[in-house]
DNA sequence: ACTGGCTCCTGAGGGC
DNA sequence: TGCCCTCAGGAGCCAG
């Protein structure tokens, strides 16, 4: 599932051959996605430069001059890279066409994903406006989960995955971050220490780094810019491994529904 | 102001 | 083999 680490290793994927280059045509498919694609975005980006590619949370901005393609890959979203286009296959929705030759495929078989335009202007665009702090910016740290946690009762893993907070953290991310920082998904948030916390952002970081360092995670439709798959599935020790023995300590990891999201800890790492 | 629940969508997997 | 149910989950949205 595209969080964090899948979003950014599509960007790296991407940059060499993107950046830089024209948009020769962008073709949709199935304008059907998230939100229905523009219907006048081909015209709009046709013959554009690709000036950058940044990220913010698991949206890909996409910088023409002061304009900016926003793409969400939702779900099970994926952007490749091809030499030149191949045949579509089923949920193919969107192609990326350069003029000097490759293609950017969006292929989406659940269509959560989107892309969206936002001109030059002085607002942000509303789905990117609420956002809260990059994890590897300095401004998510304990002090201000501490502040921003306070009093509340909702559990500490739903919050994590609360993109006001911190964005780029779902389900999988969240639920690894917890078991390694000794914390049961389930607690109050408003309850845990400030070391704690403290233990939690470092583990955040960790964890995403990890998995951005082996390409992310592919349980089932993400690979990246290149086709390739991930490979962070295999470091996971709780994320779904329900039933199966803690790789740490033997215990057998539980299961436990917090928000309509399954979540995944060991009862004896993760003890409050 | 929070919190929990519903929703979009398709495909896989389980039970019978 | 086939049908139906549940689950997966990013994140907007809404009701209480």
């Amino acid at each position: 599932m595209p969080e964090l680490p899948e979003v950014e290793a599509t960007r790296r994927g991407l940059l060499p051959t993107v950046v830089g280059a024209k948009v020769a045509a962008l073709n949709v498919y199935d304008a059907r996605l998230r939100w229905p694609v523009p219907r006048d975005l081909p015209r709009t980006v046709a013959g554009r430069r690709v000036d950058a590619i940044d990220r913010r949370g698991k949206y890909l901005l996409f910088r023409f001059g002061k304009d900016t393609l926003i793409v969400h890959l939702g779900m099970t979203g994926s952007l490749t890279l091809h030499a030149a286009a191949p045949a579509r296959r089923k949920h193919d929705h969107v192609d990326l066409v350069l003029s000097g030759g490759g293609t950017v495929r969006f292929h989406d078989p659940r269509r959560f994903g989107a892309f969206l335009w936002h001109p030059a202007g002085e607002t942000a665009h509303p789905l990117l406006a609420d956002l809260g702090p990059e994890p590897f910016d300095p401004a998510f740290c304990a002090a201000g989960l501490k502040d921003a946690l306070r009093g509340r009762r909702a559990a500490i893993k739903t919050l994590l995955m609360d993109a006001r907070l911190v964005v780029g953290v779902g389900n999988i991310y969240a639920a690894e971050a917890l078991f390694r920082a000794g914390i049961r998904p389930a607690t109050a948030a408003g309850r845990v220490s400030t070391a704690r916390l403290e233990r939690l952002v470092h583990c955040v970081r960790e964890v995403l780094a990890e998995s951005i360092a082996r390409g992310g995670t592919t349980l089932r439709d993400y690979v990246g810019a290149g086709g390739e798959p991930g490979g962070f599935q295999h470091e996971t020790r709780v994320y779904g491994r329900e039933g199966l023995p803690c790789r740490v300590c033997g215990a057998t990891i539980r299961g436990v529904r917090l928000g309509q999201r399954a979540s995944a800890y060991c009862p004896n790492c993760q003890k409050r």
